[in-house]
DNA sequence: CGAACACTTGACTAGAGTCAATGTGTGTGG
DNA sequence: CCACACACATTGACTCTAGTCAAGTGTTCG
């Protein structure tokens, strides 16, 4: 009934909410002890669906997947991008209906806890509760950054910007080199996410490549001129709210950031 | 120093929370007698910065303010308008610093409430901490809601929904009368939130009044064919969250949300 | 009265969408 | 090993929604 996910794929929750907030060792045992029912999906599956009503929480193991609303005549607006480590629908936690779904882009494993033992840790462990409910706020403050982006900022500023924040994101959970990451989605899922035509996301992207900015596609992606792409997305990282230890510090790529503070453009 | 709001002013929160889960008498009391800290503001001030480290939460009494956040070359993004009886800035409980400003839009009445205070009466009162968190979450679902217009509905479609929605908001706190409501905004505001140019918003604004959905301006707009108006917005009221007791039932405006759950279109 | 501000209107432009065809790479069954 | 299918990526030609610019028209208010 309740299959263990292997160590280090549940120890990216760990990773992930220490970039949130400092955990204690106990904290952290805790965490790694929740009970969790382990399911994989294939790529374009729905996990939880709009209209449904959950009892408990999915956490990402490996895989990607995506939250993402359709209008009726099909036209579809992904809301956000989630690597492993996080858990999607915290949410369900406090609003009983959900108002979006919540899919994969490929092949993921993902753990689900019930609302009752999250409620038990977050009751007994404050700092926990207090992780969670960053993590919960973070995700507010990443679609507040969205709907600049969608409302006020051109196709070549959405695309860079979007491209550094999920760099940021997947390297504070350890998924991206220095020199790059995997992003694993199509031109279509960019534009989905960003407003934009497939086309117009692959002529936007061609452009980057053709200004030295990136190289190769989003399934894999090397960034070549990380400043570049920051000034390009008009990218400030402090809508993450990612702990400044965990945000900089490893290597050339931390360094580029801070030197990108107070952008010169 | 702790000046007290008015008693009807005050209500207004309860009004709020409670169409987001039912208060006893006692939470009642305890919200009413929390200690703030009153302030007026005129039109177009900023109640808390971008960059803030606020260590008190905003709860608005009278007026109108709105979230946004500014582009380095004066473009401009409101994230959410807010009536009296919200608490804007709720999250500050948890992020430290303000990834966005508050401002006001039109002359405001501002209550001041520390985050100690707050975080007292959620330890004591899981009711009214639950509440806080639906209400934090409900944010976040409009952020998802607005984020899907922006990216996927056209001018006509944005327009029309977020009149559905402001009407929906203000009339759960007492705001709206039966054949419409006050959106004390600017089109060039409108235009801001939506992610259009205020001219686009005026042209547009003039075609719903021509199809006979509104009439008026924003400022002083009267719904004049409700369904037609959820049918241009494609609006579906689910992710406000609100309780069905406060969001239906109301006169003309109840039956006819109701009579739209499943839209012929 | 006139300055300030919001709303309106017209003429023109442009960023992005649509449609449709053509690569390109991978995988699979025969 | 090849032919074919399929899913993505890429390209070109054309269209259209919404932006820009600039000039009025109210309205409010000192």
């Amino acid at each position: 009934m309740s299959v263990l996910a292997t160590a280090p794929e549940r120890r990216r929750l760990v990773q992930k909410l220490s970039s949130l907030r400092t955990l204690t060792e106990d904290e952290r045992r805790v965490l790694l002890g929740l009970p969790m029912r382990v399911r994989n999906y294939g790529a374009d599956a729905d996990i939880v669906s709009d209209g449904d009503s959950p009892h408990e929480c999915c956490l990402v193991l490996t895989g990607f997947v995506c939250r993402y609303k359709m209008l009726g005549d099909g036209r579809r607006q992904i809301l956000s991008f989630h690597t492993p480590g996080d858990m999607p629908d915290l949410q369900s936690l406090y609003l009983d209906v959900m108002d979006h779904s919540l899919g994969t882009l490929v092949e993921t494993t993902a753990a689900f806890i019930e609302h009752g033992a999250i409620r038990g840790i977050m009751r007994k462990h404050p700092g926990i509760a207090e992780a969670f409910s960053r993590d919960m706020l973070v995700d507010a403050a990443i679609f507040r950054e969205w709907m600049t982006g969608l409302g006020r900022r051109d196709a070549r500023e959405r695309i860079a910007h979007l491209l550094c924040e999920m760099f940021l994101r997947s390297r504070a959970v350890g998924l991206a080199r220095e020199t790059g990451f995997s992003f694993p989605v199509t031109q279509a899922d960019i534009g989905d996410a960003l407003g934009l035509s497939t086309v117009h996301v692959n002529r936007v992207l061609q452009e980057l490549r053709r200004d030295g900015l990136v190289r190769g596609n989003f399934s894999n992606l090397a960034i070549l001129d990380w400043p570049g792409l920051l000034a390009a997305g008009d990218f400030d990282p402090t809508y993450l709210h990612q702990r400044p230890e965990t945000a900089g510090g490893i290597g050339a790529v931390g360094r580029a950031l801070e030197g990108a503070a107070h952008p010169a453009h």
